[in-house]
DNA sequence: AGCAATAATTGTTGTCGTCAATAGTTGTTG
DNA sequence: CAACAACTATTGACGACAACAATTATTGCT
């Protein structure tokens, strides 16, 4: 019988637990972790988004968006807005701090996944993404 | 800007969890979690092994190690023998039972991996596989 | 004999995910 | 239009989990 290491599922695990310890430490200077790196770039694409809108997307509890929600505007990366349909809700925007930080991190962040990915080549690594896509893409969460 | 999600390092860590997720869910039942079944596979391939070995093989910490092993133990899927070189060390090998209950849950394994997998055809699931091997090999940790 | 290194263990800390509960607001419908 | 159900953000609690530091027992070195 062949280990667990020989298991698709499981490669897949430890890399995940490789990936985020080095986006973390690579974060670690500027006070954020993983979780908040993800909720600055998907408002950059998104210029505002509901805090709902953010648990969805990126899959994380709504109670964790409101600690981390929290964090970005002690930074001064981002802040919430009231929303004018429904006062309930927030709008949850970049700030231009936020997107020079973002900026300025860009190839960092580049590198550690570069970094990760030493042992293949440019080919090799178009071809791990697109699969790796396809899967996130199949079950979206 | 793209989103976080293009970055492949970010889907590998997506994903990582989501592949642990599958995993636990599935071990529910037997009482297990995913870092119990790792040590399970191990010891089948390795027939006997001290825990340093399962540490450093796994790339769990030691102190992980002792909880794994002490719950192996409880359950009757594993034990500890005493090591004739050095007696600080102890040898953990797998009972008949541990090796009852992965035969028995072998295939249920390679469903929750197959599940994971689905959007991707066999050849391509051999291609991502040798892929995260490579990455995997690269740098054991 | 003395001292550094090692194996297993314990304890601590911080993060994470999940779930329950609440306050304020909106939508529905009887 | 009044009562009630659903929703948004928030708070709080709990267990699981990973990463480290510290401890004990043992071994190897010299």
């Amino acid at each position: 019988m062949r280990g667990l290491h020989a298991d698709t599922g499981y490669l897949l695990y430890r890399l995940g637990l490789r990936s985020g310890q080095l986006f973390n430490t690579f974060l670690q200077e500027s006070g954020l972790r993983l979780r908040h790196y993800a909720v600055l770039r998907f408002l950059a694409t998104s210029d505002g988004a509901l805090q709902r809108e953010l648990s969805a997307q990126l899959g994380y509890d709504p109670s964790a968006i409101v600690g981390l929600v929290d964090d970005l505007e002690k930074l001064g990366f981002a802040e919430r807005r009231p929303s004018p349909d429904d006062r309930r809700s927030r709008i949850v925007v970049l700030t231009a701090e936020g997107r020079t930080f973002l900026r300025d991190t860009d190839e960092a962040g580049l590198r550690v996944t570069n970094d990760l990915l030493d042992p293949l080549d440019p080919a090799e690594r178009e071809t791990l993404h697109g699969l790796l896509q396809r899967i996130v893409e199949d079950r979206p969460s």
